[in-house]
RNA sequence: GCACCGAUGGUCUAGCGGCUAUGACUUUAGCCUUCCAAGCUAAUAACUCGGGUUCAAAUCCCGAUCGGUGCACCA
């Protein structure tokens, strides 16, 4: 499979004239391709049908975003290198003998234990040097001067948290809302490997729905209930056991916390099998309380079987609760928050204490306010007395009751503000285009050839049988014969097709069944082949990839009729009339 | 990052001290060909990089890079 992806144009290493480096993949013209039918198709599900717009944020962000997020904080390694021979070590993993928890430890605490310890260099047993954390995020600086430090995102999911005032307003004020991004994310990984799977530089597909944390249903729920999806549950993993049940009664048996979480599974589930992930290779894992997040209330991943490195994780969906927003808010001293109001406004009783400040302003001047705040503070039995005692500054001051005035007011409250809750569906484009590619390769016996004498020879077909909505090259002409009166006519239908818009081959090299399975190798769905009937009565013929069956059908609405076999509106054997 | 293994045309591969470096497929040009890859003719194209040993290195040694596997890390 790789091999072929990397002889026809997938993917291929970068800088492979330079010798390379790990972590980096090119996409080649037919990859790119590929993956950009991918993400349209993406755009499709989340941004036309689910009306998450997509926006576009810098890929390189400032320091503020990425400490509230806490990845300048977290997101990185403790390491420290010896000062002999310069090799690195993982500073915690060395102090494991002699302290509990080593990763709980800071980089000075670390340094302290093992010069406390004198601990040495494994390799050479010489001094090791002073802790330092190596952050797994690209680092630069904005502007000459280096002043101002900026990272490149380890995640798109920042750049729409912290648009979230514009996106309320954009929105209208209205819960729920969500936005979308697809774009590069980076990662400065100590040492990837397993190709595609673990990059430096990859494509995420994320949302951030911000919903009420008070109602987690989803209007179009009951449209997707019925669905069955492999689950592979916290319970299940105990017993490495996945079901196979519906979305409704997972959401009833309290597998899947709510509704709206359970409508994004659903929503990748649609998404992976439209671009070509085989559903018995796909499961939804859930993260275990102790691989969770502490702040989200539940969490699954897509996960797809691949026959190279297992179960990979290609899609993390959670909820995040309201995590982001309040660490943004509390990093920007901004609130984020949204005003909802009541279906009805809603009648509260309140207790409320109004200190007579032109008494108790003359009497403590500067302290005042400091009184009466310690006042209003009070519940009403403790303002029943004829003196009231407050302490203010460790010092008890004695209040006559005459001072004070309370009462209970009933008050109407139209609504609140509210932090909402993120669900964060968050898809890695490159694993999900690898795991596609892997899931449509075949090799298979195609037909039986006659060969020397009276023995069959068995011949193998390697074809890659992508759904042609996600086929980069959409359809091939093909002239029988290298003829210029068989390709006259094809060049006539590739420029027709053109104009509709679908990526046509055109090819007239060697026989006609080499071109078929040049064509079958990429996943070319359709191939049109001009024969000499074409010249009586303008018809060609139309080969289907996957069954290798032809139609026949007429030239002039060639365009329309391949245009409606790609995108799945017609079926193929309503395209012509069977040979 | 550690340990072990590997790296030869686009792809797969032979060669394991001796100098025009195997072979297959692919590709390109042409011939032939009336529907499922291997008919004919020709052409293009490779020893990962840097040091060392040697009269001589694709071959032996060291290092780097990349890749595979295990550990670690990561999701």
């Amino acid at each position: 499979m790789l091999e072929l992806a990397k002889r026809r144009g997938f993917i291929w290493n970068s800088f492979e004239l330079y010798g390379g480096t790990a972590g980096f993949y090119d996409y080649g013209p037919l990859g790119a391709m590929l993956k950009r039918r991918v993400e349209n198709i993406w755009r499709d599900i989340f941004v036309i049908n689910e009306g998450y717009y997509e926006i576009e944020a810098p890929t390189i962000g400032i320091e503020d975003i990425f400490i509230a997020s806490g990845h300048v904080g977290g997101f990185s390694d403790p390491l420290t290198e010896c000062q002999k021979c310069n090799e690195a070590f993982r500073a915690d993993h060395l102090v494991t003998d002699v302290v509990d928890n080593p990763d709980t430890l800071s980089a000075d605490e670390l340094t302290e234990v093992i010069g406390k310890n004198d601990i040495k260099c494994p390799e050479c047993g010489g001094k090791l040097g002073k802790v330092y954390e190596f952050n797994l995020m690209f680092k630069t600086s904005i502007g000459p001067g280096g002043k101002r430090a900026g990272y490149l995102r380890p995640e798109t999911a920042q750049g729409m948290f912290v648009d979230f005032p514009r996106l309320l307003k954009f929105y209208r004020d209205h819960l729920p809302f969500g936005a979308t991004q697809i774009g590069k994310a980076y990662r400065n990984e100590i040492s990837p490997r397993q190709g595609v799977i673990r990059l430096r530089e990859f494509t995420q597909a994320e949302a951030e729905i911000f919903i009420d944390p008070r109602d987690k249903t989803h209007p179009k729920f009951k449209e997707v209930a019925d669905i069955v999806l492999n689950l592979y549950s916290q319970e299940g993993q105990s017993t490495e056991e996945m079901q196979k049940i519906s979305l409704g009664d997972a959401v009833k048996n309290g597998i899947i916390a709510h509704e709206f979480l359970a409508y994004c599974l659903s929503m990748t589930y649609r998404f992976l099998i439209r671009v070509g992930v085989s559903p018995e290779k796909l499961r939804f894992r859930q993260h275990m309380k102790d691989e969770m997040a502490h702040y989200a209330a539940d969490c699954w991943d897509a996960e797809v079987l691949s026959e190279r490195f297992g179960w990979v994780e290609v899609v993390g969906i959670a909820d995040r609760t309201d995590y982001d927003l309040k660490a943004h808010a509390k990093q920007s001293e901004k609130e984020l928050s949204v005003y909802v109001s009541y279906d009805t406004p809603k009648k509260v009783e309140k207790f409320v204490v109004k200190p007579d400040m032109g008494v108790l302003g003359p009497m403590f001047k500067g302290k005042a306010g400091k009184v009466a705040n310690a006042l209003k503070a009070l519940k009403s039995e403790e303002l029943s007395g004829d003196v009231i005692e407050v302490t203010v500054d460790g010092e008890k001051i004695k209040i006559n009751k005459d001072s004070v005035k309370f009462e209970t007011v009933t008050e109407e409250i139209h609504g609140e503000n509210i932090i909402p809750h993120v669900i964060e569906p968050s898809f890695g484009i490159d694993r999900i285009t690898y795991s596609l590619l892997e899931h449509s390769y075949f090799e298979e016996e195609a037909g039986k050839e006659e060969g020397i004498g009276e023995e069959e020879v068995e011949e193998k077909r390697i074809v890659l049988r992508l759904p042609p909505e996600v086929a980069p090259v959409q359809a091939a002409v093909l002239p029988l014969l290298s003829r210029e009166e068989l390709i006259k006519p094809g060049n006539e239908i590739v420029a027709g097709l053109r104009k509709a818009g679908i990526l046509v081959a055109f090819d007239d090299s060697g026989t006609i069944g080499r071109r078929y399975r040049r064509n079958d190798e990429i996943g070319t769905p359709y191939s049109i082949t001009v024969d000499y009937q074409t010249l009586d009565d303008g018809t060609v013929t139309i080969r289907d990839r996957d069954t290798m069956k032809q139609v026949r059908t007429g030239i002039s609405n060639i365009a329309d009729n391949i245009y409606d076999l790609v995108y799945g509106r017609k079926a193929f054997e309503d395209a012509g009339k069977r040979i």
